[in-house]
DNA sequence: GTCTATAAACAGATAGAC
DNA sequence: GTCTATCTGTTTATAGAC
């Protein structure tokens, strides 16, 4: 039987256990893979035991969609605040529009590349990525269908391309991209230049250059049309 | 005993399992990841019997290096003739050095996201990335650290800046990210944008948003100092 | 070299004691 | 709710027939 999705905010022991299992899963699901990351291993991880996964999750691939969830509520809890504060501001500047896009690539990076708790979430975001998958269902819906949609309409209030056009649509993902590629290809990066790790310093690094490709693109389609 | 490496040419009986069982392996570990390929998969699609697997390559690591192997060789096969070229042009003016870019970005647009056969080097490639493993130093040495070097150099021949500063090093990879994002996110970007597949059509669309931003990126850095 | 049979370890799911 | 013991299937690796 599994048990209710009504989430209790007590610190009640099942609760606990519940959130230790999605936590230790997201790690062990993120840096193994799913398939690679065994229940046992997961039980040890949140210091319960094998069977807790069947009761709370009805399975391994509840816990998969359990952690696609907590992913999700998370990322949203924080965007929300974000998003209100942009609605009800009403139609932008282009100004202001291209400020957005800049602090939006800031949040990116910030979220993405340096805090190590992240690291989690977006390689486990990557990897359901990589193939169809039920949990991938609950990550777009919530996540990257939302978010880019609100960049692409930033993208229109900052260019005057129409954000639902294929072009804007392609642009904001190639700024996604070179983004998240400093997540996917971390160990090739961190090689290349040498780097221990990718703190601060090597995030501020990577935001410099990620945001002066932005203010070229946006500077080169500003005058495309003269 | 595990058989070495020198390769044969003629079409043996023993070469060929061999090759039908990289390719095998490519395929699945691509699709399905290391772990969630079994070799007895493996050996089925390759129409040969679970024990050839450690016969030719000692056991299921011993074919994931050999993947590796096969995805490097057939990279340098490609690339020696276009860098031969290169080399022995001497040094490039800046015009040259500019279109050169953008052949590469055309290239890796083509090989990355449009050829149905490299969809499995990719995708092999990306998830090995995603975890330090045996088979990455092979990937890393022999194609990562070539190709990138190279890009650095040329990058600038056409602006300037030195090919080994940090600065210039985090420009090429948030190019190459740019790219790469439309083979792991492809099934978001096909989601969003509505499309059935990325064919000719498809990355022909990619293609002319990467290059304006290469060109807008080139035209910024330009005239940084006037 | 190829293929089969088998071993030894491990997977996820489950039943039941507490 | 928690935890243990166990069932059933699958995994890789191996030994040996052909």
């Amino acid at each position: 039987m599994i048990k209710s999705s009504t989430a209790r905010v007590d610190g009640s022991s099942s609760d606990q256990t519940r959130q230790a299992l999605i936590r230790a899963g997201l790690k062990l699901f993120g840096t193994k893979g799913y398939d690679g990351a065994s229940t046992r291993e997961i039980a040890a991880e949140a210091g319960a035991n094998i069977g807790s996964i069947a009761y709370h999750f009805g399975g391994k691939e509840g816990l998969r969609a359990a952690c696609a969830r907590h992913i999700v509520d998370t990322i949203q809890g924080v965007a929300r605040q974000v998003l209100a504060l942009d609605e009800a501001a009403g139609p932008m500047a282009p100004e202001v529009a291209r400020k957005r896009l800049e602090t939006a690539l800031e949040t990116m990076v910030a979220f993405i590349i340096a805090r190590p708790e992240a690291g989690e979430f977006v390689q486990f975001l990557l990897r359901e990525l990589a193939q169809p998958t039920p949990a991938l269902d609950i990550i777009y819906d919530g996540i990257f269908l939302p978010m880019h949609s609100r960049m692409c309409r930033i993208w229109e209030a900052a260019t005057g391309e129409p954000a639902e056009s294929e072009r804007t649509k392609i642009t904001v993902f190639t700024l996604i991209g070179q983004v998240v590629y400093f997540r996917i290809g971390r160990i090739a990066v961190e090689r290349r230049l040498g780097w221990q790790g990718i703190g601060p310093a090597e995030s501020a690094a990577v935001l410099a250059v990620a945001r002066d490709n932005l203010d070229a693109i946006l500077a080169s389609r500003g005058k495309e049309k003269p």
